[in-house]
Formats: structure tokens, C-alpha cells, sequence
DNA sequence: TTGTACGCGTTATCAA
DNA sequence: TTGATAACGCGTACAA
């Protein structure tokens, strides 16, 4: 630490009064002589006081720090979410502090431990693609302990969450497709352990259903990854087998759905003409592909900043209970570019 | 605060010991009786103790956290170095917190003060685009207080810095693009008060130069914001001027690249045919677009991994002194796609 | 082998 | 109007 930063003892010391007094006239509290204020606050200014988080968070047991569990910082989406969450953080005086998962449980559990060590107030979420299970967030829950699940929301009882509407977004994305004529659609799914991949995953086949279509289980193709490479290889892989083929793909986020236009134009196919893509997400590249992607933008600012007034809420309401489940659904907006456009 | 959190006076006092016996156990402290050990570790785990790291900052006058400064966190380059950092720091038992300035010197100014209350042991800064002026850092330097500074470097005195070497992957680019053929090449040019943007323009011209070929001062475009849509509409402007059009760019950024490859095309340019683009920084989209992108990769993580490393050093090192300046430079790769290859 | 006492910086309480 | 004291949770020098 450095040496040069003054304590209040410092000021009480040379001003010949007590800390007490020191501490009062520094808040304004009543019942400080006006010529103690004054030279105190002169003093402090003089001496570059600044009052020690460290000890305030000792004192009143509460850190005004939040903590931010999140799968990776490098990914277009969560650091949008990121944003936001610093943004509402910043505006009511608390400090975040950040860890990411790497998508490993292991990583998760230990970040969840020096966070609680160091006293975070609250707990903002989204879990990796390794956790299954979620004993370490309900035995905290079960302690009144603030925590609010954003985008990867857990199957368990009475959390409180902010997600998008993955479901309405998939079924959007597909219908679009089947108006514009493609008629038999893959999906490139995502991991199915994600309660995200499953709504987006149902809002697709519902799609389908509505319109009359049916559901090929052979077009269903899992993308655990998320890669460019994974769904490149994935998409070739199924025009090599033979047999029918899709033209039209709706892929779980956009980078997948990126690399089945690569791999539909390596194999020489037209996007959109002969095949239709729509990704989810709207990373910033889809506007700048060839041809632009059609894809489900998420309010991903927005859902940073709910979750932070959510979260803050529940800090400030001391008898807070987990007594149902609460769900803050952001709708998602289907962008039509000219991947989709026949 | 959780109230279920035990602490070592809980465990003192279930035991019927004194609390520093209970400290003393915890950690294997020599002379401490096995079967006491035994008792205060097995009471330790059942009551899920958590040593309050709030409390060993201030007792130790060390927090082990480290404070961030960067610009925006939804930024490919710098969600790579963030991603970098925490990994180091992780991996030291530090923790992170996170402030973005969104390129504002009040919110700089205000989220060093945030995190000095919070006794951060140092701060990692890339400062903001309207910083000019940088006695807010040098005064914690003169306090011995341990600061590095990454890839926006600060031309002041006696600082640790990790920066790419833009001067030679913009030197680099430019003579790539001289020789495909390009003859005639434009700078779509960062902020000015950068020192990346002017060691990215001097490694342009030095290029130019030694290759024989002269700078054209209408052609150094500035793109100050660093959007899409500015250096198209800067891009657009160039050619509706009449004269001399250029057949080359190299931009400081891969948006502004990205933005003239998009004005190109909707002048009825190709590209790479009849113009040569390069950007600088590989973002993820460049291998997307079409044509894929040239450009200058930074080593993000490996800079997030180094400044996290030189910091902890600085930390670590109780007697440190910034008795010169310090640079750790990183080589950047040209990285040759179609954008650039006649 | 264990306990006592103090201090890290701050503030709330009680007393003067 | 101000001061003395205790407490937040922990570690440690000193005493026993």
C-alpha cells in the first residue's frame, strides 16, 4: 500500500483532537464547531485524505463490491452484458469484480469461494457448460445471499433471473425463414445442458410445427462448441452423407451460423439464394459478412443493467426471501438482413 | 453480509479456546497440539469457515486486488488483454476489479479514486482517448504506487509500460500492400493523442519512404472515433472529390477497414483487385467478411498475461523504484488474407 | 502448548 | 461541542 496515504488518525494527531471528532466533522455530522469543520476538511484536503474502503467494509459489514461470474469476457455477448452491469454499478458507488469461468465448474466453485472471501454484497451469474448441478448456489440462496442469474439460467427452485425470450427469438428467426419459402431447416444446436439451447431448440421445432413442417431429428445437429471450425466441419459433413439436404439454417448464435455459410460456400451452394442462414446473437461482424447475416439481436446492455438494479435491489432490501421464482424476460428483435432474403 | 458466516471467534468459542489458537491451527502454525488441530479443522469445515479477507486487508495493509482501467470492455483487443489479465492474476490469488472509462478522463479520474479507497495493491491502466495530461498517475508514482501501463502508453517519465510494436506492424502492412502493387496507399488514422496512432502513421511513412514512394498528406484520413460508419462515409467522401483516388489502405483499426471495404464495394471498387485493404488488430470477423481481411494480429492475452506479470513483479517487490522507463514491446503478425493479394 | 493484548481504519455509543 | 472506548475479523509478539 502506499505510504503517503493519511488516516483519519493522521489529521486527528496533528490537529490535537480526537478521531471521533475528526470522523464527525468529515461527514457533517451536527454538533461539530464550525471552526473544527473547517479545519479539519482543510487538512484533509491538504493531506489527500481519502476514508479506507477496507476498514468501512470491516465495519459495516457490507463491501459495495458485487461480484460477476461469467463464462468468458473474449465473447461478444457477455461483454456487452458486462457493460451494462458496470454501467449500473458504477452509478450507485459499487465496484465490480470479475471472474471468469472458462466454462470449467471447477473454475466456478473457486471463484464463487475468494469472492465470498472477500465479502461481495451480491453475486451476478451466468454459469459455465459444465455445470450441471447447482448445490452451490442454493446453499447460498438458502443464507439469503443476493444472486441473480442473467442469460444461462438455472433449473432450480425460486431464483430470481433476467433472460432473454429465447423461445419467441428462435421461433421469429424460423418462421422468417419458412416465409421466405425455405422449406426444410436445420438447426445448429447448442449445448444441451444450457436451459438457453433448449428454448431456442424448442422455439424452432414449434416453428416448424406451426407451419406444417415436419421435424427431421437427422437436421438436428449439436454444436457443444460453438465454433466456426465445429459447425464448418459439422455442415459439410452433412451434404457429404448424401441423401436430402437443408436450405435453410437456423444456428443457436452466430458464430456457428457463420461457419455453415463458409462451408455452404465452399460446397458451392448461394446464400440466400439456394440456402437461408439465421445466427442469434448479433455479434458486430454480422453486418460486415458477405452476405450480411439475418440474426436475433439481444439486448445484451439491458440485460446487464437489470440485473444490476435487480441485484442492488435485493442488497438494499435486508428481509428479502426467495420465496418464488422471478423472471425478467427481454424480448429479443429478429434483424433481417440478406443472408434470409431470397 | 451473509449472517451464517463463521468466523474464528465462533470456533474459539464452541471449543472453549482462545481465538489465536484457532488461528494458529488453521494454519499449521508450529506448537499446536495434533488433536486441537484436529478438533479446530474438522469444526472449521462443518460451519463452511471462511477467513474474511476483508479483515486480513486491513491487517495486512494489502488486499490482494488489483484495479483495471481500460477504455470500453465491448472491444475485441481489450476483452483479450482483460481475459489475459485475469488468468495471471487468478492464477496469483488476486482478484480484479474492473472499471471501464468509456473514453471519459472524469470517469478515469473518478475510478482510480474508487479504487485507491479500496486499497488496491496496483492498477493496470490504458488510458482514455480524452486523457492529455496524466499527473493523476505521475503523483501515485511519486508514492511508489504500482501502476503499468498497457498498450496506450503515456509519454511522460519513468513509467512501466507493454505495448505491440505498432510502429513496425504498420510499417509491415504498408510495405506488404507497396509490394502487391499497391502504389498509391491511404492511412485511415487513429486518434492523435495516441501514441499507437502515431507510431502506426510513422511506421506507414517510413514505409512509403523507403520504398521510394511519396505521402500524400490528403490521403492520411483521420477516423478519430474509429467507427464503421465514419470511415465509410470518410472513404465515400475520398472519391467523390475528384482527382487521384488511392489504391491501397491500410487502416489503424480493423472496423475502419472493415467500413472502406464496405465503402469500396458500394462505390463499385473491388477489392482486392483494384484496391488493397489491411487493418490492425484481428478481430475475430476478419476471417469472415468477404474478402477476409489482412491484418496486423496484436497479442492481446499474452499483453493482459505480461502487464499482469510486470505488475505483480512491481508489487511483490517491496523497494521497486521508477527510476527509468520501462517498455516491454510485443511483436505483432502481419497476417496476409485476400483483402490485400492482387 | 496455549492465552492475552494490541493494532489495522473507521464509526457508534456513551460519557463528559 | 468533544473525547474515550469498543467493535468489525484477523494475526502476532509476548507472556504464561
Amino acid at each position: 500500500m502506499k505510504l503517503g496515504q493519511a488516516t483519519i488518525k493522521d489529521i486527528a494527531r496533528e490537529l490535537n483532537v480526537s478521531s471521533s471528532t475528526v470522523s464527525r466533522a468529515l461527514k457533517d455530522y451536527p454538533g461539530i464547531s464550525d471552526e473544527t469543520k473547517r479545519k479539519v476538511k482543510e487538512l484533509a484536503e491538504k493531506l489527500n485524505y481519502r476514508p479506507n474502503a477496507v476498514a468501512l467494509s470491516l465495519r459495516k459489514s457490507k463491501s459495495f463490491t458485487i461480484g460477476v461470474i461469467i463464462p468468458e469476457v473474449v465473447h461478444f455477448f457477455f461483454s456487452t452484458v458486462i457493460s451494462g452491469i458496470e454501467e449500473v454499478a458504477y452509478a450507485n458507488g459499487y465496484n465490480v469484480i470479475l471472474c471468469q469461468t472458462n466454462e470449467k465448474l471447477q473454475r466456478e466453485l473457486s471463484s464463487i469461494d475468494t469472492m465470498l472471501a472477500n465479502q461481495i454484497d451480491g453475486l451476478l451469474v451466468s454459469y459455465s457448460k459444465e455445470t450441471e448441478e447447482f448445490s452451490h448456489f442454493s446453499k447460498l440462496m438458502a443464507q439469503n445471499f443476493p444472486i441473480v442469474f442473467f442469460d444461462r439460467v438455472p433449473e432450480i427452485e425460486n431464483t430470481v433471473n433476467v433472460t432473454v425470450n429465447d423461445y419467441q427469438g428462435a421461433y421469429d428467426a424460423t418462421k422468417h425463414l419458412i416465409s421466405q419459402g425455405y422449406t426444410s431447416i436445420a438447426h445448429l444446436a447448442g449445448p444441451k445442458n444450457l436451459t438457453i439451447s433448449k428454448k431456442r431448440m424448442d422455439g424452432y421445432q414449434a416453428a416448424l410445427r406451426d407451419h406444417g413442417l415436419e421435424i427431421n431429428p437427422d437436421w438436428i445437429l449439436p454444436c457443444p462448441m460453438g465454433t466456426q471450425e465445429e459447425s464448418m466441419k459439422i455442415t459439410e459433413q452433412l451434404f457429404e452423407e448424401g441423401g436430402d439436404f437443408p436450405n435453410g439454417f437456423f444456428a443457436s448464435n452466430d458464430i456457428a451460423a457463420a461457419g455453415a455459410m463458409m462451408a455452404l460456400k465452399k460446397l458451392g451452394y448461394k446464400v440466400p439464394k439456394q440456402v437461408g442462414v439465421v445466427g442469434f446473437s448479433n455479434w458486430q461482424f454480422c453486418s460486415m459478412i458477405d452476405p450480411p447475416l439475418s440474426t436475433v439481436a439481444q439486448p445484451g446492455f439491458k440485460m446487464g443493467e437489470k440485473a444490476t438494479q435487480l441485484l442492488l435491489e435485493m442488497i438494499d432490501n435486508k428481509d428479502r426471501s426467495y420465496d418464488a421464482t422471478k423472471t425478467l424476460v427481454l424480448e429479443t428483435e429478429l434483424l433481417i438482413r440478406k443472408s434470409s432474403v431470397k
